[in-house]
DNA sequence: TCTGAGATACGAAGGGTTTCGTAAAGTTGT
DNA sequence: ACAACTTTACGAAACCCTTCGTATCTCAGA
């Protein structure tokens, strides 16, 4: 089976609980996104089993409740839509993104620092 | 007039185009599109027509072939669309994002010098 | 002024995502 | 075994994005 596609709105919003959780009931999800958002019971239900279908969840049918884990790692799921975003809208330039980023949002200094370590190391390969 | 929402992927095309050149008729976002995709020219046309009723575009109805320019700046656009990727994929975390677009493509020794200099400002501040 | 080419408007179809009602299946405690 | 409750399946509606066919409008050149 091929990589799946990116996921959409609704699947990030699903899949940012069960990578935190490492796995999830229907239920659960349902739960913890009820404190963000506002979606039924049943329309949770349908998007995990189109997902499922997808091939962007896998679930464990023996065990009632059904748990689902996700077939891909969250960072790979991130890379591809960091990549989506940079071709879409900064035409390929990582740094442009990354200033963006970093202007954005406020990060720690233990954030900084690991970045540092990460361009120090970047320079040594070239 | 509020701020517009997100642009969709096939308006970022667009804007892409108009971006780079400053203003452009629909025949010229057109033929430079055609190199890269394919779209028909009326299909273009109507992605504007739509982009001006949500606020994207504003044209100049006077000239003809009438001429469209962004009302956003290319940067605001940006710092939408990473905010909400951030929110949505990152939890948030700046860091997170920075780390893996710089994984993902290479960036010229200057800039990473740029987001060396832009850290050494943001540590300053606090 | 007439005509042909290009420009613009409009409506509707097609496809995907998200929503939910309803019904069927399964589970638990009595 | 039954009733009450939870979980799952399914289908269809609603919505948005993208696409394009067709009709109308505009304008420059003959």
């Amino acid at each position: 089976m091929p990589t799946p596609k990116r996921p959409t709105e609704a699947e990030m919003n699903i899949l940012g609980v069960i990578w935190e959780r490492g796995s999830a009931t229907v239920r659960e999800v349902f739960e913890q996104l009820q404190t963000t958002q506002d979606t039924g019971h049943t329309t949770v239900l349908k998007l995990m089993q189109i997902m499922v279908e997808k091939g962007l969840l896998e679930r464990d049918a023996d065990v009632r409740p059904q748990v689902f884990r996700a077939t891909q790692p969250r960072k790979k799921t991130q890379s591809l839509l960091v990549r989506h975003l940079l071709d879409r809208a900064f035409s390929g330039s990582a740094s442009a993104l990354v200033v963006q980023a970093l202007s954005l949002r406020k990060s720690t200094p233990e954030q900084l620092q690991e970045i540092r370590e990460l361009i120090d190391r970047l320079e040594d390969e070239s």
